[in-house]
DNA sequence: TTAGGGTTAG
């Protein structure tokens, strides 16, 4: 007994093999080895060494099994991360008679969270239950994680409520869950709940605290979360730090991120992530590629989330040669799957290379949902509304379950495309064979389906067909834009006023709601419209458009004549406007926001930076070659219009991507018809 | 229990 005591430490803090062995064997020849203690201890000592299979050889091999000696080896997969194992250790102890106790449970349903089995998980728990285990802390806490990852807060709350005596771990995984869940709200009442019981928060719940308020977008209260833990003397650790860059960037205050993040003294890839993914997120793709550069300057590693932000900016302003270039590399360094293929499609898509997107998909196996929702809404944002369905019905065939966001993008791609009674045929199946819930962005693209095909009157029915608190911004904007395209004023200016009531706070809507009341000359609701923008607080976000010339990005605002070529590429456009007036183009004014005299809007029109990088493209490239334009908001009607003859005269092909979608012009028309 | 990253309307 007494040599049980010594070797126990010994066992316990051995770190080297042949000690481990040698104990070993001096247990077997002092016969010690079947004292439960002693067996446990040298299962986790094996299993610490990273020599699990012989930890096992040893578990199989005991003549008596405890309950602890279970636990130890179940202990042991569990940090290996083998969750597999786990379950089966866990239901062949069951199968042999032994009780688990509060550590089986709580490994046996950590094991489920990691397989995302939450059927299993929540039988195993049904167990823990039965077997008295209902208020347990730690068993709890296991259950809490497994509702949590699945999104079932509800379940997570009850069993929350029932746990005895919670301890911050548990509270903890209370914030997180909601914050996880996106119910920001929801995790900062249960923290106050947690202070109210007199419980102090550690830096792991601080943390979730400004996850939350990144979330719901209030960054004084991230600020003063940030305080009160400088006031407690709680250590400020890099976690925190990237949270706060984080929060400030997600939330459009780049410069307090980027001050922010000055300040973590050692940086490692994640802080440079969260910089470069809030830069590329606001649309500041050139200073999110730089800072993907800086990065490497310094002897910072990208790693694959930095690498899937710099993706995301190219995205953004169409760089596809970056891209490419991000692209070789990822695949060099072996990691394109899942998250960065989908990027890496994202980015091939929106810089026009549409093939490219579909080589790389075809190329993917075990393909989840979000990677083939990027290929479908890729064929939508392309106007290939029959190649996202076929893609989508190659989805169904490999049991593939499709989400909510695949159908919204299949609703858009079918939307774009004109195909109506294939659109209505899927909200429908949507419904009842896959039985999701139509939620306001469905209704938005439907609505958006029927009224982009004219038929306003069914758009208005499916409106007064659903709740009432669903009518939001993007139902109303989606059948106005419809009712702007086929001239149905009275349906349209009803939409507006709805629109109007609603206060949105995005300039782009505002923009649609003006040009619809300039199209019919109500100038008097124009300013309006423009008074109420000023009222919320909106600026209308200037419009730029980019171009890649030979591998290079090249910016252009309106009417930008700090350019080194702007008299020869206003030379061009106006060769251009002539040719085209001699082929019946005629300006189509109403799509100057402001109420100005003819002859000005149709110089402001004119000088529209879509133009002004196709004259560039012109200027700078061989006859013949693709143009790829990307502007940051909606192209305007005009140049839509004037772009069909531009392509005619100069005999191109040009693509123009604005903030959602592409349209291909080619021998004066474009793919997407008449509609813009 | 511990930060950052992929798809989705107008």
């Amino acid at each position: 007994m007494c040599l049980t005591k010594q070797l126990i430490p010994l066992l316990s803090s051995c770190r080297n093999k042949s000690t481990l062995s040698k104990l070993h064997s001096l247990l077997i020849t002092s016969g010690l080895l079947n004292q439960r203690s002693s067996a446990t201890k040298l299962i986790a000592s094996y299993a610490q060494n990273g020599d699990i299979d012989f930890a096992r050889q040893v578990f199989d091999k005991l003549p008596q099994r405890g309950v602890d000696a279970w636990n130890a080896m179940i202990v042991a997969y569990s940090r290996m991360g083998f969750a597999t194992e786990v379950l089966g250790l866990y239901w062949k102890m069951i199968s042999e008679g032994i009780k688990p106790d509060s550590s089986s449970f709580t490994m046996a349903i950590k094991a489920c969270t990691s397989l995302c089995d939450l059927e299993m998980g929540e039988k195993i728990w049904h167990q823990a239950v039965d077997y008295g285990y209902k208020n347990d802390a730690f068993v709890g806490c296991s259950v809490l994680n497994l509702f949590t990852r699945g999104g079932k807060m509800i379940e997570a709350k009850t069993v929350f409520e029932e746990i005895k005596r919670k301890d911050l771990v548990c509270w903890t995984t209370m914030v997180t869950g909601f914050v996880k869940n996106g119910q920001g709200i929801e995790a900062i009442e249960v923290f106050r709940e947690m202070r109210k019981q007199g419980m102090e928060g550690d830096g792991v719940v601080m943390l979730g605290l400004i996850q939350a308020c990144t979330d719901i977008g209030d960054v004084k209260m991230g600020v003063s979360v940030y305080a009160h833990m400088i006031r407690r003397n709680l250590p400020i650790d890099v976690l925190i730090y990237t949270s706060l860059v984080d929060m400030y960037a997600k939330n459009g205050h780049l410069g307090l991120a980027y001050s922010m993040f000055c300040n973590i003294p050692q940086k490692n890839a994640v802080s440079w992530s969260a910089l470069v993914s809030g830069y590329a997120q606001n649309g500041f793709a050139g200073e999110a590629l730089e800072l993907l550069i800086e990065m490497q300057r310094v002897g910072c590693k990208p790693d694959l989330a930095s690498l899937v932000s710099a993706l995301l900016a190219c995205s953004h302003v169409g760089y596809l040669k970056k891209g490419k270039s991000i692209h070789a590399y990822i695949l060099r360094r072996q990691e394109l799957k899942h998250v960065s293929a989908t990027a890496v499609i994202d980015m091939y898509s929106k810089c026009g290379a549409l093939s490219s997107a579909r080589v790389v998909f075809d190329m993917i196996s075990g393909k989840d949902v979000i990677l083939w929702n990027a290929m479908i809404s890729s064929y939508g944002i392309h106007g290939h509304g029959i190649a996202a369905l076929s893609v989508f019905q190659e989805m169904i065939k490999t049991n593939s379950n499709p989400d909510d966001a695949t159908f919204a993008s299949l609703f858009s791609a079918l939307g774009h495309s004109g195909l109506v009674e294939q659109g209505r045929y899927w909200f429908d199946e949507m419904r009842n064979t896959f039985k999701i819930e139509a939620k306001e962005k469905h209704y938005a693209c439907i609505v958006d389906l029927f009224a982009r095909a004219g038929k306003v009157e069914e758009a208005l029915d499916l409106i007064n067909s659903m709740k009432v608190h669903d009518h939001g911004i993007s139902i109303w904007g989606a059948l106005l834009s419809g009712c702007h395209n086929h001239k149905r004023y009275s349906i349209g200016e009803m939409a507006a006023k709805k629109v109007l009531q609603l206060q949105p706070d995005d300039s782009g809507i505002y923009s649609l709601v003006a040009n619809f009341f300039a199209s019919v000359k109500k100038w008097k609701e124009v300013a309006e419209v423009r008074k109420a923008m000023r009222e919320v607080g909106m600026k209308k976000v200037p419009g730029y458009s980019m171009v890649e010339v030979k591998g290079k990005l090249h910016a252009f605002l309106m009417d930008d004549k700090s350019h080194y070529q702007y008299k020869q590429m206003v030379n061009m456009l106006e060769k251009l406007d002539h040719e085209m007036r001699a082929m019946g183009y005629v300006p189509k004014t109403e799509f100057v926001l402001h109420d100005l005299e003819e002859e000005v809007k149709v110089t402001m029109l004119s000088n529209h930076s879509e133009r002004l990088a196709i004259a560039f493209g012109l200027l700078n490239t061989e006859p013949g070659t693709k143009l790829v334009i990307t502007k940051n908001i909606r192209v305007c009607g005009d140049c839509h219009e004037a772009i069909k003859y531009i392509s005619k005269i100069v005999d191109r092909e040009i693509v123009v991507r604005d903030v959602k979608r592409f349209h291909h012009f080619k021998h004066g028309v474009c793919s997407c018809g008449d509609y813009w």
